[in-house]
RNA sequence: GCCGAAGUGGCGGAAUUGGUAGACGCGCACGACUCAAAAUCGUGUUCCUUCGGGAGUGUGGGUUCGAUUCCCACCUUCGGUACCA
């Protein structure tokens, strides 16, 4: 074979790896395992495009070198399969999701085993699989069963709860619960009905009903998600969008935010990961401080961390949402209250917590008494104020906090100053901590000294306590909508949920006519013809959200297949966590927290035993699109070349990226692809038409999509798994431009001329290598070594370059060189490394290679060429022998001639000499 | 708004984490081969310059013998913001 046929050799290549399962990962106990994981993808209809691969090619490269390093890796590969793209489809065009879904899953495969990746396929999970999501049905009984105990600090099995209620009530439970679940003794408990007795229970279950506000379209007649409502309208259609409350199962995940928060710094995840994870659970010391409404008999309690601000609290808040509004506002105040109301709530959170600039609110009529200064305080409702924090109640301190100082301001609200130097500042808010003054009992005292004190005050008194609090908040859990995993519940006519028994799993998806929900506003499931349980009880008609799926999809990989149990506890325990798992920085807060939610639970009931999923953790970058744009004059059928466009009135056209070339249009192309513009005039500069560009999404909108299987046709696998790398870090988002790749194209060549000439013979040859050579070569084992462990694969792709380069010049075809770079190359381009690797003769797949072994003796010097510095700019080089002392080197480059025309016959200040870095001279 | 990340030549990026800014590659220019073109190979390529040198890593300050790297303030872009996945 003389010319490299990339086609033939990766064909060749991914089929023996397919017919002889190289990639099957089995138990073997003694060998060290290595779980690499990629965050699975959903398959949309649109089939994957050139940034998705990205994370996939990484850790790729990072399983394929572990197993020549001596491991046995676990790589697997699935598909998030439910979700609202492929609902949406069927609701359009009446087909199945099923269908379309199985169509888009085979398109992934395909272009997936295109690229050479080196998957274990046996172990394909697909979350819309009823064996699959049985098990994702028996995680959640298993979690309905449950309730945390927050004195053994972990999930407990709720019979056990029901077994100390009839022994002592709740009085001494201390666990997760709902806010205001009632405290009763034994006899209050065993004289309670049944009904009574669920019900209390669902207070504590780690999965439970209830209402929750969801986006309802009643024009659409659904619920919409966040991104399907665009400034209070549906995205589609445009009409009106209203936030109803709705009967939703909710996850209490909650109960685990000290754990999910406190494992954080065990975890080898990004400090930022970290960090955004610790923001989103949000946990506040503070305390709960008790305000009684002046003549009505209610008291509200709201949450605060800066209790030691109480002497300057001017006004109390009250979230839109709060249930006691309507006790609240006075008469003569109803109805400016209500049509407030009306518009406040109706605003997305997002809205209301972003739009900072302008505020709203309005004045309840009620008062409120300070217990502190027994000041009587306005109560005012404002849409800044979330029901979902705290109590959704703020006590307001205007001169501690920029968002009441703005609302205070707005209203002609008083402004109270308690912390010195903030007296005459037009924004007191500047100053937020320091000595506390016109406060009291507290005056005097720094801030945290006062914190403490008025908590002390607060218990004593009894109308406060310490409290911590969590901004993370309970998990919803249902979906009204079709494609998805159906609750397994149903409920009796008292309204009481019951588990659907584990050996009815699963419940599987009933046939609907249409994907719509019903006439009267329920679910799609609604529309399933005789679908009951026993033939008599309703289901539950709300389906499992896309989260519920890959909240644990990593632990069915270790035993992909079993039909008996999730995971065995053999697999599991052998596999554990996952050792490096790669995927989008999008997932920081939503699957990323889930998961370690879900695993933690199935820990603490002791089916697997690592409490987390996820060991080290890597965010790759997008890949973003560059778009090419053409410009056409306005009123007249003439585009003009990017040069030449100035200051004429232009109309900008995305342009197919695919027809252009390095920024030159392909005119013949555009005007076959565009035919309104066959008869267009076109204005060159140089001979040529350039487009300009944009870096945006990629997306079939700007014409900007590439797709991995032309590119792979074109150049071949290995030349895009180069490239990809070669683009930059992992980490940062980077726009695709498919022009660099014939750089990696003009390596590939390379490399293959080192073991064929031009003729096509075979020159490779058992000579002993050269020190040069060998020097060559370890260097490079060196680096890409430390830079697969750094997870740096672009500089690792530059070293190859130069390594090749290199090998060429010394016209190195040693066969003893060669088949060691073939083994570190072979995690980047395999098929390419197979290849050759057969060709020097190896029977086995270079897969089973070990990996070698970097000898420092190879790569020794004597001699460092010292850069000299005079004033910290680089004048002149010298060579020092390694083993000079400072003091000589310095007397050395003193008398150098260029030091000396730099010194200009002064005496330098001062002379820095470090060793093998630099020298520099300071005059 | 809030939380997180990033900004270095015409372009993607490198810099062993405080020590030669621009490795490697694309593009471009010139040259070789060719009747010619493509491909290939070679040389050059941050900007300014009076050819001595000067400036330079988003902007403005600071620390240091020395800053892309550390500190402070700001600008721009991207991701998330609880029903997209």
């Amino acid at each position: 074979m003389a010319d490299y046929n990339h086609s033939k050799i990766e064909q060749k290549w991914q089929l023996y790896w397919e017919e002889n399962k190289v990639f099957k990962a089995e138990i073997e106990p003694d060998k060290p395992k290595f779980y690499v994981l990629d965050m699975f993808p959903y398959p949309s209809g649109a089939g994957l495009h050139v940034g998705h691969p990205l994370g996939y090619i990484a850790s790729d490269i990072v399983s394929r070198f572990k197993r020549n390093k001596g491991f046995n890796v676990l790589h697997p590969m699935g598909f998030d399969a439910f979700g609202l793209p492929a609902e949406q489809y069927a609701i359009q065009t009446g087909q199945h999701p099923a269908i379309t879904t199985e169509q888009n899953i085979k398109r992934y495969k395909d272009q997936l085993k295109g690229i050479g990746l080196s998957y274990d396929w046996d172990k394909e999970v697909q979350t819309c699989d009823p064996k699959y999501y049985k098990w994702t049905q028996w995680i959640f009984s298993q979690l309905f069963n449950s309730w945390y105990n927050n004195l053994s600090n972990k999930a407990e099995p709720i019979d056990d709860l029901i077994v100390i209620f009839e022994k002592e009530g709740n009085q001494n439970v201390v666990a997760a619960c709902d806010e205001d679940t009632a405290v009763f003794d034994v006899n209050q408990w065993n004289t309670s009905s049944d009904q009574e007795k669920a019900k209390i229970l669902l207070n504590y279950r780690l999965t439970y009903p209830a209402d929750a506000l969801v986006n309802w379209c009643p024009e659409l007649g659904t619920v919409l998600a966040n991104d399907e409502v665009k400034d209070g309208y549906s995205e589609r259609g445009g009409y009106p969008v209203e936030r109803k409350k709705m009967r939703q199962w909710m996850m209490r995940i909650t109960a685990y935010s000290d754990r999910l928060a406190g494992n954080l710094e065990k975890l080898n995840w990004s400090e930022s990961m970290k960090e955004m994870q610790t923001n989103w659970i949000g946990k506040s010391y503070g305390c709960e401080l008790d305000f009684k409404v002046i003549d009505k008999d209610i008291t509200l309690t709201c949450f605060t961390t800066r209790p030691d601000t109480i002497f300057g609290v001017t006004y109390m808040v009250l979230a839109p949402e709060h249930e006691l509004i309507d006790e609240l506002t006075t008469p003569e105040r109803k109805e400016e209250v209500d049509a407030y109301i009306q518009k406040a709530i109706n605003r997305s959170e997002r809205e209301r917590m972003s739009e900072v600039k302008t505020v709203s609110g309005v004045f309840s009529g009620s008062y409120v008494t300070n217990p502190f200064t027994k000041e009587k305080v306005p109560l005012w409702i404002a849409d800044y104020v979330l029901a979902g924090y705290g109590t959704g109640v703020v006590m307001a301190v205007p001169s501690a906090d920029d968002r009441d100082f703005r609302f205070a301001t707005y209203y002609g609200l008083p402004v109270k100053r308690v912390i010195a130097g903030t007296e005459n500042l037009d924004d007191p808010t500047e100053i937020k901590h320091g000595k506390m003054i016109n406060s009291g009992f507290i005056t005097g005292m720094n801030s945290k000294d006062a914190v403490k004190a008025t908590i002390e005050h607060a218990e004593k008194e009894g109308f406060g306590k310490a409290k911590i609090n969590y901004r993370i908040r309970d998990a919803v859990f249902s979906r009204q909508r079709y494609w998805g995993e159906p609750v397994p519940v149903y409920f009796t006519d008292d309204g009481i949920p019951h588990l659907i028994p584990e050996n009815e799993l699963p419940l599987e998806l009933p046939s609907v006519d249409e994907y719509l929900p019903t006439e009267t506003g329920e679910p799609p499931l609604g529309r399933a013809k005789d679908w009951l349980y026993k033939g008599k009880y309703n289901y539950e008609l709300t389906t499992m959200p896309g989260w519920a799926g890959s909240s644990w999809y990593f632990l069915r990989y270790m035993d992909a297949n079993n039909e008996d149990t999730f995971v065995s506890p053999e697999a599991v325990k052998y596999w554990n966590s996952v050792d490096l798992y790669i995927g989008g920085t999008e997932h920081a807060t939503g699957h990323l927290l889930y998961s370690r939610f879900w695993n933690m639970f199935l820990f603490d009931k002791g089916f697997i035993f690592h409490e987390e999923p996820f060991q080290k953790l890597v965010n790759q970058g997008m890949i973003q699109g560059r778009s090419n744009i053409i410009y056409k004059l306005k009123d007249e059928n003439k585009f003009v070349s990017v040069g030449l466009k100035g200051d004429d009135d232009v109309i900008e056209l995305h342009v197919d990226v695919n027809i252009v070339n390095n920024d030159i249009l392909d005119i013949d192309a555009f005007k076959s692809w565009m035919p309104d513009y066959k008869d267009a005039e076109f204005e060159l500069e140089n001979g040529k038409f350039k487009c300009g560009f944009a870096v945006e999404k990629m997306s079939k909108r700007w014409y900007n999509v590439v797709n991995p299987d032309d590119v792979i046709e074109k150049y071949g696998a290995d030349n895009l798994r180069m490239y990809e790398m070669f683009l930059g870090p992992i980490e940062l988002s980077k726009p695709w431009n498919t022009h660099g790749i014939d750089g990696v194209a003009k390596f590939l060549r390379k490399l293959w001329g080192l073991f064929y000439n031009a003729n096509g013979d075979f020159v490779v040859t058992d000579e002993k290598p050269k020190a040069e050579e060998h020097k060559v070569l370890h260097k490079t084992i060196q680096k890409v070594e430390r830079d697969i462990e750094n997870l740096s694969f672009n500089t690792s792709v530059s070293e190859f370059m130069i390594c090749v380069n290199a090998l060429n010049q010394l016209k190195c075809h040693k066969k003893e060189i060669l088949e060691k770079l073939l083994v570190v190359l072979s995690p980047f381009a395999p098929h390419i490394s197979e290849e050759l690797w057969q060709k020097l003769g190896h029977e086995q797949s270079i897969i089973f290679a070990s990996y070698p072994k970097f000898n420092e003796e190879f790569i020794r010097e004597d001699e460092y060429e010292y850069p000299i510095m005079v004033n910290g700019k680089m004048r002149t080089k010298i060579k020092f022998s390694l083993d000079k002392n400072p003091k000589e080197i310095e007397a050395e480059v003193l008398e150098n001639e260029v030091v000396k025309k730099w010194l200009n016959s002064k005496t330098p200040k001062k002379v820095i000499v470090v060793p093998k870095k630099i020298v520099n001279v300071v005059v």
